[in-house]
RNA sequence: GGCGGGUUGGCGGAGAGGUUACGCAGCGGAUUGCAAAUCCGUGAAGACCGGUUCGAUUCCGGUACCCGCCUCCA
């Protein structure tokens, strides 16, 4: 069995990974807040854990993990829209649910074991906020419970702060009913236009962070193997899910291995709005990129460095995945290569593993290429109606076929120039030889283009 | 201000204290009616300054620059 090496944020050390129960691992990854749909910074955690998923069950067997992301689906974000809108809460957060479904089904992403909705959690989290008062980490004032960050020894280890350095430059909401600026929120009371549960604290919602600790605890226990999530997450979202679980379940060791992915930039610069470089992943679909060439950008970064999503490397993802599907049709049954597992057993080396598939590639091994890219989410048979290999050219073959032949007698090569020209403009690559003409479609193939030859 | 990360050939992007990364692009050749595709061959790197070492792009320290988090954020 392969031995899988991860970097583990919390020791800042790439560690042997030690499953707790090898018989049934459990990952725990941050989701998305649903009240818009996904950018292409909210993919990339998803594709890189999903291919971390991929690999863990290659190692320990399909049914041998369980992975869950949730959906955070009370947000103040959510009430805004709702506010702005006059959409009921839970048409928006069921719609974007389904955008978000649709949007990583079309990456490749396979859906986790559970993906819980915060909603459906709200009395785990108040018998958390319960339990976490009576031991003294956490108090009621003026309606809202606050965690006593102070009560946590351990507070800031994640990110590598104390609490009086993070309190020395820190922007922290002052609150007059807080012991100490750093005190977070776990509870906070609604307003009547706002969503609300009845509490012992009075109508109120969560805070943000107390969510993910209700909803890990819940579905994998006290101690699960690996928590994931964006890097931007690791302090505060991060730290204050480990004070509160820490806290709340101090025989539990919460999660053994903090994975954290990198930032994406879009051509060198950061994604935002103002820049105009903002994508949401139906964007990059709608503008005719293929899911598949999509995933296939993010694992070409490894994920502990920042990506950059550029055209280029979209046009470059495209060209080699065109050329493996070519040779990959019709290729039998093969196994992952060692060499492959290998690259993502050290840390989740995808770009190492495209260097261990273009070996494949080049050794022409079909069936070895699509088993090892599958462990990527790339090359599956599901996620190649892009490439066009389905239109049938032989007609269009024939005729080019028939013009060169002609031309070959009479040395007028205008009519077969024309043809092949148009060909060209469809986005057909024409390939001819001693052997005879040869039709494959290619970057930009646009079938409709064919019809227009006439 | 506090914490953390990065700087590799024209571009993208990895590993390894000493031996070709890999891909794209380029160049030369084969092939082709012209091309394309394919095949063969080929040049090109490690921000800067020190240190450790027989030997560092790889380890350590410093400098410069870049980036992220500390505020909703993946």
């Amino acid at each position: 069995m392969a031995t899988i090496r991860l970097t583990n944020s919390k020791t800042r050390r790439k560690e042997d990974f030690v499953p707790l129960d090898p018989a049934m691992l459990r990952i725990y990854v941050c989701g998305p807040t649903v009240y818009d749909r996904a950018h292409i910074g909210n993919a990339r955690p998803v594709v890189v854990f999903d291919t971390l998923f991929r690999l863990l069950r290659h190692v320990y067997g399909r049914d041998g993990v369980t992975y869950v992301r949730n959906f955070t689906d009370v947000d103040d974000k959510i009430n805004a829209r709702a506010a702005d809108t006059g959409r009921p809460i839970r048409d928006i957060t069921d719609e974007t649910i389904g955008w978000f479904h649709d949007d990583m089904d079309a990456l490749g992403a396979l859906r986790p074991t559970h993906e819980p909705r915060a909603t459906e959690y709200i009395g785990a989290m108040i018998a958390m906020i319960e339990s976490l008062i009576a031991k003294g980490h956490a108090y009621a004032a003026e309606g809202h419970v606050l965690f006593r960050v102070r009560s946590y020894r351990d507070y800031g280890a994640l990110s590598g702060r104390s609490v009086d350095d993070m309190i020395a430059g820190a922007r922290v909401e002052v609150a007059p009913f807080k012991e100490d600026p750093m005190d977070f929120v776990l509870w906070k009371p609604s307003e009547a236009s706002l969503p609300g549960w009845e509490s012992p604290w009075g109508r109120g919602r969560p805070g943000w962070h107390i969510e993910c600790s209700a909803m890990s605890y819940e579905l994998l226990g006290e101690s699960f193997d690996i928590h994931g999530g964006g890097l931007d997450l690791q302090f505060p979202h991060h730290e204050n899910e480990i004070a509160q679980s820490c806290c709340a379940h101090p025989h539990g060791g919460f999660a053994k291995i903090w994975m954290h992915n990198e930032m994406l930039q879009v051509e060198g610069r950061k994604m935002s709005k103002s820049l105009g470089n903002f994508f949401t992943v139906r964007d990059l679909l709608e503008q005719g990129w293929p899911g598949e060439v999509i995933r296939m950008v993010y694992l070409m970064t490894h994920y502990r460095s920042p990506m950059d999503w550029t055209a280029e490397k979209a046009r470059q993802a495209e060209a080699t995945l065109r050329k493996w599907r070519a040779l990959v049709a019709g290729a039998g049954q093969g196994s992952p290569a060692p060499a492959v597992v290998a690259a993502l057993a050290d840390d989740l080396n995808t770009p190492g593993a495209i260097a261990e598939l273009h070996e494949l590639a080049k050794a022409g091994d079909g069936a070895g290429l699509k088993a090892s890219a599958a462990l990527l989410g790339l090359l599956e048979d599901h996620m190649g109606d892009w490439t066009g290999a389905n239109v049938d050219l032989s007609p269009w073959a024939g005729r080019l076929a028939d013009l060169r032949a002609a031309a070959m007698a009479t040395k007028d090569f205008a009519p077969v120039d024309a043809l092949k020209a148009a060909l060209l403009a469809a986005g057909v690559e024409v390939r001819m030889s001693k052997a005879g003409v040869e039709l494959v479609p290619g970057p930009g193939f646009d079938p409709a283009k064919l019809d227009a030859i006439g």
